[in-house]
DNA sequence: TATTGTTATACTCTATAACTATA
DNA sequence: TATAGTTATAGAGTATAACAATA
């Protein structure tokens, strides 16, 4: 397994000297991160529990705030509408959600969790949770302060590029 | 736009008081970070020189390293052994990569860029680096440090709950 | 006319595995 | 038997846009 890692040190300073190497880009290194947590993480709810991420991102939007529409889920779980409309569809299937008409906006429909989609959540966040403790675990107070205040900086710029095009 | 944003504060703070909130988990920010970051930049190779990911990694592996098999390059830019003969192919067929059979191992094909290979990433990767830059260049020099080790001890944690299971 | 949410479609990724040609 | 790489297939995810109901 692993192969390729022995690549000669030669190889690797050649890299340097032409001053460009895929493996030392902080952007690909935190894409690279994120894979892998998001991976970690979804072993738990999707190979243990059968959700997708999209799911299990609703069922922890909903399990807090007891109830949103498909419109405030799409904002607060940078899923997008069409996401959003499936991932209800199938959680409902399932009996872990139910909608019920907005009583001053018919088109909105307000989603929460029935008893068993709390059930599943109370089964499946202290596992998430505990994984997500390992992970940060691996950080010292200072290192967790700084990646606080790099998330939200570099999320910013992210998002201005974005909207640039 | 940015519907449900505006969610009151006690619905905010109903989160908070009952002890899990999606949008302050670490993990998940880091998620939706690298997804916007990842954004960002491929707007540029992209949008603008129609590479997919696997295509633009692959075109920066082989830039400064000038040859590799495809198992090397599935090391170096984890993407996996499909991807890239996939991504090869596409490449290949575009002039921009060309391949010829290792001389001692006849199994394996040696890649490297065409002329046109390095005259593309000499288009794309000064594009690239530029928002990279702008990107980090929300931080300080203390920030980037500690990036650099969040990126390393979280990443091997990540790597070591997935290979558990 | 604009908005909420659903559905349709085509397209891209991904995962598993079978396959070939070498070793 | 094992490895390098390709091809096949089906499933999942994504993007664009059309649509119905309501505002």
């Amino acid at each position: 397994m692993r192969n390729g890692k022995d690549r000669s040190e030669a190889s690797v300073l050649a890299d340097a000297a032409e001053g460009f190497d895929l493996s030392q880009s902080y952007p690909y290194r935190l894409v690279v991160l994120a894979e892998r947590v998001s991976l970690a993480i979804a072993q738990v709810y999707a190979d243990r529990f059968d959700l997708s991420r999209a799911e299990w991102r609703l069922l922890a939007a909903l399990a807090p705030s007891r109830e949103m529409t498909a419109t405030e889920l799409s904002a607060y779980s940078t899923l997008d509408k069409m996401q959003v409309s499936r991932a209800v569809a199938r959680l409902e299937a399932a009996g872990r959600v139910e909608r019920r008409a907005d009583a001053v906006d018919r088109r909105a429909k307000r989603l929460r969790l029935t008893k068993s989609g709390r059930a599943l959540y109370s089964a499946v966040w202290p596992l998430v949770l505990a994984r997500e403790r390992y992970l940060l675990g691996a950080l010292d107070a200072e290192e967790m302060a700084g990646l606080d205040r790099v998330l939200d900086k570099v999320r910013q710029r992210a998002d201005e590029l974005i909207a640039r095009g």
